[in-house]
DNA sequence: AGACATATGTAATAGCCACTTACTTTGGCA
DNA sequence: TGCCAAAGTAAGTGGCTATTACATATGTCT
């Protein structure tokens, strides 16, 4: 019925879907060679259409990739919402699996999730990639209120939420970036996890 | 005496020092376009040369830009070592302090910044780029060390140290990519600082 | 000073890419 | 059934990386 082999032609003129094919193809290309490693006609080829057939569902290559990190966003954000619910009340573990789940995330698509953020100049002005974002970050308030006092000004939540953001965000990167001294174990990992989220958050 | 004007033609034959100039071309280009926004044929226009003269003293264009991130991280030292020697002793100040440089730093040159970091696949592996890393860290180390009690074993100032470094690292990136859903003022960033810093090293 | 080797420049070129234009095929619907 | 819009193709433009063959300057040795 469908053809989705990479390299193989069509037999079919018509693709059927080639839009959401060509995405999933740049997904695995940004995996498999990093966001500026691959070209859209490579993708094309992958796909089994001509180079020009990209331009038929998409304006340029920037709109291909940050649909590509649209997709990447919204797959944290569930993933995000299960780790909260599968913790949540415990104490701080919803917080540390939330930290630990963005790591992890980090190192299961570190293509993806570089293109989520340092993508491009001007990337971050983008309203619909900002408001995605937002989406995740509100997971994580929500948890941090769960966790405070009652009382707590709103502030003082983002604040708090910021810092753990910062955290676990340069964790993630120092370490799909190679940057870490040491490397360290999944236990290790979730040690300092928990520390940092009791050290944060605690007064 | 020297022909150093963008896009001017030379008057000599030879440059005088095309490699130092390409370099420097190449950082400013960096900083005004990003890392892919730009072209070695670009920076040869600027430099006055025809686009086959940069390699001449490079064997390709990510040797060129290899170039440029080390040197950022070569003056990212030098002004950590600065601040920590104006703040030592003063109990968390110079921690506090060379967190505070590495997200101005950041703020100051994003490009070289990113450059510095996520540059391409394969990036982290550099020998060269590495050890000019651990330069810097060691100037964490060693200033934790020093406000920490004595005694101390090396794995948990190690420990405390990358700590820091990972709340650093994701603040300025979360900056300069514009993820911040709040701005900070630099009060606000400077209180944060101190925050997260006794938070950290303090038991 | 003269001559040669080497360093450093240029022009021309190959191969790839992003993107456009003009044309073709196909599927859906009046 | 016939027609139109959607979705494909082939061919072409201009730019980029990198290479090759060639030109010119620099310095060193006698």
């Amino acid at each position: 019925m469908e053809q989705t082999t990479d390299k193989a032609p069509r037999t079919q003129y018509h693709h059927g879907d080639l839009r959401a094919h060509l995405i999933e193809t740049v997904r695995i290309l940004v995996e498999e060679k990093g966001a500026d490693g691959f070209s859209i006609s490579e993708a094309a080829r992958r796909a089994g259409v001509s180079s020009a057939a990209p331009y038929k569902h998409f304006n340029d290559r920037a709109e291909i990739v940050r649909e590509v990190a649209m997709a990447g966003i919204e797959r944290m954000r569930q993933q995000m919402d299960e780790a909260a619910k599968a913790a949540s009340g415990d104490d701080l573990a919803a917080i540390t699996a939330l930290g630990l789940l963005y790591a992890k995330f980090a190192r299961t698509e570190p293509g993806v999730f570089r293109l989520m953020f340092g993508l491009t100049k001007g990337h971050g002005q983008d309203p619909e990639l900002r408001e995605k974002g937002h989406g995740c970050f509100e997971i994580v308030k929500r948890e941090v209120r769960a966790v405070m006092r009652e009382g707590t000004p709103d502030a003082e939540i983002e604040r708090r939420s910021m810092m753990l953001h910062m955290f676990v965000h340069g964790h993630a990167f120092l370490e799909i970036d190679g940057k870490h001294d040491v490397e360290l174990t999944d236990e290790q990992e979730a040690m300092i996890m928990a520390d940092i989220s009791r050290r944060i958050i605690r007064d």
